[in-house]
RNA sequence: GUGGCUAUAGUGUAAUGGCAGCACAAGAGACUGUGGUUCUCUUAGAGCGGGUUCAAAUCCCGUUAGUCACCCCA
């Protein structure tokens, strides 16, 4: 019986991976420009941190994690998002009470027990940031700008900045907001939908993100989260958008926008883009200041994102399908009888180890096959090598693109070289 | 977790309930030392389990997987 991979994860071959390597790369070297350091964590974790870190009102929490016992009878969960892990290991790499200032980023695989669908995976991967211990709309700025930075310099296009202030996290300006929710819809509630009229109660917060038109009608005159919020927090919010605005940042305020992770205080964002069905958010994050103190540290504000990188690739590829960076070969090595086998590894060796060729051969095929080969991966060169060549001590170099063949001495294989100036030295 | 749709060779696709075809890909070959074009040949297929029927790729049930949408998210 033939095993095939679990539902809703994915290989990535070799094709596909240079996808990957180029996502991968700008993200290292745009963290560095930032002045972010990478940080990598364990993709399990005790249960107890996703729950007090993501909230255990989540969906997350409540229904899409990969949860289990280990030998030892501690219950372990596959981390199902970045932020708890990375706050984990601030804490434990030995913050001080007053909580340090630290600028981490990631890329790591995430798993979600969810149903897939276009853009969802049980497992995908993330790139995200995080930054501790400053609590300044300018900070909040740079972060977006980081990640806007990597989208514009993967060549994305088209991808749109929303943002909202969902209230910070003191008692008053929560309950403030919340019952601000509640007031508008009272009265209107029979014809909201089944989902909106728990949420009422245990998050009214969501009923502002419901699709459901009953729903979308009701919230038509309300004025926004913004609003609700204290003067703090409105202020600090304002901020962060003057300070957008004053540098060409555009973005979209969206009062609906309300993130399903409960830990948010204040700022959130998201990134949109289109060709993605209907999961539309590429990346998203925001302010999170009680997270830190919740999962046992001192009282240290943070704010930071995750993005996926399953998504971000799909975006790519609907805007610009001849995006795949070509793989040529330079030089395929043919031959043809025993003694010229033996060559074989000779020349191979002497290009790639001495040369820095990238080189390939066929072994065991007629010489008509090993072209053949040569030609369907567009290799650069052949060299040629059989009993006339190695009596005359000497290989034949053709070039595959004008047919031209020419010999050059075995002595004198590193001319090769010249051919590919500039490549790889 | 709920719902819709789908399942035939490596890939993409045909066939009133009556012999499972085609294209591409792959491999071998067409003056025994040379690729691309052409030609010939070869390999390779019903997701799984039941049922109806003389007969099932085709109809029915279940299951698994994929896919899309909802929920929620990246």
């Amino acid at each position: 019986m033939k095993i095939n991979v679990l539902k809703g994860m994915y290989d990535v071959l070799p094709e596909e991976v240079v996808f990957w390597q180029f996502i991968e790369k700008t993200v290292r070297e745009t963290a560095a420009l930032f002045g972010y350091g990478e940080i990598r964590t364990p993709i399990l974790e005790r249960t107890e941190l996703f729950k007090r870190g993501s909230g255990i009102g989540t969906d997350i929490v409540k229904k899409e994690m990969y949860i289990f016992e280990d030998r030892g009878g501690r219950s372990v969960t596959l981390r199902p998002e970045g932020t708890p892990s990375v706050v984990r290991a601030y804490l434990q790499s030995g913050v001080t009470s007053q909580g340090e200032i630290a600028k981490l980023f990631y890329i790591a695989p995430m798993f979600r027990y969810e149903k897939p669908q276009k853009g969802r995976f049980r497992q995908h991967v993330q790139f995200g940031a995080e930054c501790f211990g400053i609590k300044n709309p300018a900070i909040d700025a740079e972060m977006i700008i980081f990640l806007l930075t990597i989208y514009a310099r993967l060549g994305l296009k088209g991808f749109v900045l929303e943002l909202n202030n969902v209230g910070c996290g003191k008692k008053e300006c929560r309950e403030s907001v919340r019952k601000g929710i509640k007031d508008f819809v009272s009265g209107k509630t029979n014809s909201m939908c089944d989902d909106c009229k728990l949420r009422l109660e245990e998050n009214p917060l969501r009923i502002l993100d419901c699709k459901k038109e009953g729903c979308i009608e009701i919230l038509s005159g309300f004025e926004g989260t913004d609003s609700l919020a204290c003067e703090s927090c409105r202020s600090y919010y304002k901020e962060l958008k003057d300070l957008l605005s004053a540098n060409a940042m555009p973005f979209v305020e969206n009062s609906r926008l309300v993130r399903g992770l409960d830990y948010y205080t204040a700022v959130v964002f998201e990134v949109t883009a289109s060709g993605l069905g209907s999961q539309n958010a590429i990346g998203g994050g925001g302010r999170y200041d009680n997270m830190v103190k919740e999962l046992g540290g001192p009282d240290v504000p943070a704010v930071g994102f995750g993005a996926g990188i399953e998504r971000v690739i799909m975006a790519l590829k609907s805007q610009c399908p001849d995006f795949p960076v070509s793989t040529a070969t330079d030089v395929f090595v043919v031959y043809q009888g025993e003694k010229a086998l033996k060559k074989v590894l000779f020349i191979l060796n002497t290009l790639r180890l001495k040369l820095n060729i990238s080189a390939k051969a066929a072994f065991g095929k007629s010489m008509k096959a090993q072209m053949r080969t040569a030609n369907k991966l567009k290799s650069k060169y052949c060299i040629i090598v059989g009993d006339e060549e190695i009596n005359k001590g000497v290989f034949k170099l053709k070039n595959m693109e004008s047919g031209e063949e020419k010999e050059i001495t075995e002595n004198n294989l590193k001319s090769i070289r010249q051919l590919f100036r500039g490549k790889n030295e």
